[in-house]
DNA sequence: CCTTGACCTTACCATGATGGGAAGGTCTAT
DNA sequence: ATAGACCTTCCCATCATGGTAAGGTCAAGG
């Protein structure tokens, strides 16, 4: 299988699997005698789990962990649910800022008429001229 | 007042500060003879608005479109309304897809013992195992 | 006057993950 | 044999930010 069917196969791009094993996250695969790389469904089936894991917002550096693990017969599956854990930590604190600057928005724009008069509390409070002098 | 002064009062990196002069979102200062920029109050008012709508997750593009309607005395405060508006959208699209992230994980990290057993559920989501016949 | 140290200047490189393109080699089907 | 689809490597771009290096400037103190 080359490359470009081995992309249809798993859903990652050629691209990202040459760069995918330029940084060492997959094996370099065997090449035709005309350089082709060369993959079977192994590599296929490593490279769907790429996908996934990155689809779930998991990192290249985590990915490349949880890969381990997979491969690891003696792992212990304790070691991933902790990857996982901090994932989810680190995304719940992503989302919570967000819904804090969504927030900080609502509010600005339920106070905006949204009409042609000069004042605009969203201008406003990024300028900060409520919360702050003005002056120097 | 020198970069570095502007940098403190302004809460942007001296760095920061000149990679906006360079990509035109503010203007370039006048310098010393000795080729210094010099600002003055004005000018770390812009970068305070500048650092506050990044805060608020705004893009450089977007930043520069609030700074012009800011410095624009005849601007409708609709269009202002308008870029925060479809800001929120965006940032709640975002927050959705994370949600459905934690989602997918936590109910992963649930069905994992998290003990020393090779069968490791969050892994065999990732590989795909159980939602598709693994023969090629 | 000279030195020291803190500051400034530009220029280049790096990140993380991905896409785009160019220039050239290979394979397959007609 | 030739066209077109595929492959190869290499370089560049993104976005916003940080770092580093090599060199110029300024203020304070001996």
């Amino acid at each position: 299988m080359n490359i470009g069917q081995a992309a249809d196969a798993s859903g990652v791009s050629a691209k990202m699997i040459r760069y995918y094993e330029q940084i060492g996250l997959i094996r370099p695969p065997t090449r035709t005698d005309s350089n082709y790389r060369v993959y079977g469904s192994d590599e296929v089936h490593v490279l769907r789990f790429i996908r996934r894991s990155r689809t779930l917002g998991f990192s290249i550096e985590e990915t490349g962990a949880l890969l381990a693990l997979w491969q690891d017969k003696t792992r212990a599956s304790g070691e991933v649910r902790d990857i996982a854990s901090e994932h989810i930590s680190a995304l719940e604190t992503k989302i919570a800022e967000l819904e804090s600057m969504v927030g900080t928005l609502k509010h600005l724009v339920h106070c905006c008429q949204g009409d042609n008069r000069p004042d605009c509390p969203i201008l406003d409070d990024l300028a900060g001229t409520h919360s702050k002098t003005k002056g120097h």
